[in-house]
Order: structure tokens, then sequence, then C-alpha cells
DNA sequence: ATAATGATTCGCT
DNA sequence: GCGAATCATTATG
């Protein structure tokens, strides 16, 4: 089981990325406490152009700086008050790139995300969107910034093989309406046909 | 359908 | 510094 060295994410093109990004396995490891997960939805934020990115026109704040470092470490903010959203940093050093993960289907320790979660059944509820994924996989903010290339890191991801073209579709992205031109580049991107990818939401009437 | 929830940011001073 | 508005969501009825 390789892990996904700095190389596949320093690369500038972070849309592409993003697609490769699918089917690629997360593991993380707190507390002796092992899970992996494979990569089923993504989306891609750039900035400085893109309006949805926090690092839009390249602002640097205390909460975005981790953008900014090279590709190849986790960058997790707090949504909302209650989710922590976990995004991998890409491109070089002073790009302000980054991936979202909104979706995994669990592979080992399914036991420990079922606790985690508080639930009894395997079912896409279980890690299935961007902030209960996160909690699956117990990744907190306090991991901001670690890195992912680390054989023996926290939080790592292991290399798989590039889904077919007609495995993967490209929409736009979600929950960024108030990023005007931006909504509709096709910066998602999931698995056809998978169960664990999250259900569209609809839009406030 | 909507309440819950808190870090972050921005516009003041 | 201070306070208000904002938000890449989820769970529940």
């Amino acid at each position: 089981m390789t892990i996904l060295s700095a190389g596949f994410y320093c690369r500038e093109d972070t849309v592409q990325i993003a697609k490769e990004l699918i089917g690629k396995v997360i593991i993380t490891e707190f507390n002796g406490l092992l899970t992996s997960a494979r990569i089923v939805e993504t989306e891609a934020y750039k900035a400085p152009e893109d309006k949805a990115c926090h690092a839009y026109l390249n602002r640097k704040t205390k909460r975005t700086k981790t953008m900014f470092l090279p590709g190849g470490v986790a960058y997790i903010y707090l949504c909302y008050g209650i989710h922590h959203l976990f995004n991998v940093v890409t491109g070089p050093e002073g790009a302000a790139h980054a991936v979202l993960i909104r979706a995994v289907e669990p592979l080992a320790g399914q036991e420990i995300m079922l606790r985690r979660r508080g639930l009894d059944k395997l079912k896409p509820q279980l890690s299935a969107g961007p902030g209960v994924m996160s909690k699956a996989l117990g990744i907190e903010k306090a991991y901001d910034a670690i890195s992912l290339t680390e054989p023996k890191g926290l939080i790592r991801i292991a290399d798989a093989p590039v889904l077919p073209f007609s495995e993967i579709i490209a929409g736009p992205r979600v929950g960024i309406d108030y990023a005007e031109e931006c909504v509709d580049w096709p910066w998602r991107f999931y698995q056809r046909d998978c169960p664990w990818v999250s259900k569209i939401r609809k839009k406030k009437s």
C-alpha cells in the first residue's frame, strides 16, 4: 500500500487532482484506532480566482493560511460551528489550492466509525457528507496543517488505480450559493452509482 | 421545514 | 478591541 507523496499534491492543476483523488483511500490512526475509507466525492477550491474559496483573492488569514502551504497537508476547519470539514491542500507553496473531501465509503474499522457516529448499522448516513465523514474518521480541526505524506502520520492517503473516465461524474459544487458566477463551475466530482455519495441538497425556496 | 451552533471575518472605533 | 453577520451542514419532527 503506497502512500501518496508530495509530488501528487504539489501539481498546479487542482481540478485534475480532485478528479484523481476519487477512489483513493484515507487512513486515520488516532490513539491506536485505525480506520480507512475510500474517497467517492471531492470538490476543488482554487484561489485567487475562485470566489467560493476561503482564500479568494489570496486573502491570507489565520484560518486560510494553511491553504498556502505546499500540497500534501490537511486543511481542517469548522463549519456552521458544528462540523469539521476535511480538505487536502494542493499546489506549490504560496498557491491557496485545496480539495474538499465530501464523502467516503468505509473500509477498515467500521465498528469504530459507527461508534463515533452513534449508529449501530452500516448505512450511507455514516459517512456520506463532509461533516459526518470527518466525524466517522475522527478528524477534528486540531489536526489542521498536519502532513498527509508521512507513512506513520495520523492521517494519510493511499494510492489506488484511477477510476475509468466513465465512472466519474462532474457537477457544480454544493452549498456555495454566495459565490455568484462561480456556482456553476463543474468542480465537484463523484463516483457514478455509488450509494456513499452525499445527496444533493435542495436549495432554499 | 428549520433549529442548532461557534469560529471567523468585517466594519467600525 | 468589539459586536454582528455569515456559513463548503446535519438531525429531527
